[in-house]
DNA sequence: TCTACGATCTTT
DNA sequence: AAGATCGTAGAT
């Protein structure tokens, strides 16, 4: 499986948003395909972290497309952005994926839980990669660590607005920028997508 | 230092 | 409908 290159990432969000359905990412001894995500636009996207400035928390989305941006939400949840552009303040957040191998892995990780959702949703993806802050900023064209691979393209798209940020400006909150696979089943909030 | 709160998830 | 849980950001 190929790692995409770095320039691939130097194009519009909502572009790499679109093409990043069906994508893999690989930690390890963990491959998932990607299932749903959201753009985030930079500084004038009202919701976008960057919008406040520029933080030592949010650093990684200012520099150059292909790299991760990790922080830690609800002070539990792990949530991977993938920078895009080139110094833009633009990434787009991984919301879910399927697994494609280590599984078993993934399920202990998640503690024997109950339930029949494994890992859709943003902080179970972080979770299922077993991810924290240590990996924001890293390189995803290069190999070793975290990585992203070509995988296999999504058939359809369903597209929505995006979720949890009622803090946004009305405009933001309206804007269609939540894209899934329509064929998958690691999907969240599916009746707000079409 | 202190305070408020969040791009969530689980249980009630 | 609300609690868990803590780093970040802005105020002091």
């Amino acid at each position: 499986m190929t790692l995409l290159p770095q320039d691939w990432y130097f194009r519009d969000v909502v572009e790499v948003a679109r093409d990043l359905i069906g994508r893999h990412v690989r930690r390890g001894r963990v491959t998932l395909r990607i299932t749903e995500v959201e753009a985030y636009r930079g500084p004038t996207d009202s919701a976008a972290h960057t919008s406040m400035g520029r933080t030592p928390r949010n650093e990684p989305m200012w520099g150059d497309g292909g790299h991760s941006y990790v922080y830690l939400c609800y002070g539990l949840h792990n949530m991977l952005n993938i920078v895009t552009g080139r110094g833009e303040g633009a990434a787009v957040l991984i919301r879910s994926a399927e697994p494609v191998v280590g599984e078993a892995l993934v399920r202990a990780r998640r503690g024997g839980k109950s339930g029949t959702v494994l890992l859709t949703g943003p902080g179970k993806l972080g979770q299922a990669l077993d991810l924290s802050t240590k990996w924001s900023g890293h390189p995803l064209f290069t190999p070793g660590g975290l990585e992203l691979l070509e995988g296999t393209p999504a058939r359809r798209l369903i597209i929505g607005p995006r979720i949890g940020i009622d803090y946004a400006r009305p405009k933001d909150i309206r804007a269609r920028l939540r894209f899934a696979d329509a064929d998958s089943d690691w999907v969240t909030h599916r009746s707000k997508l079409r």
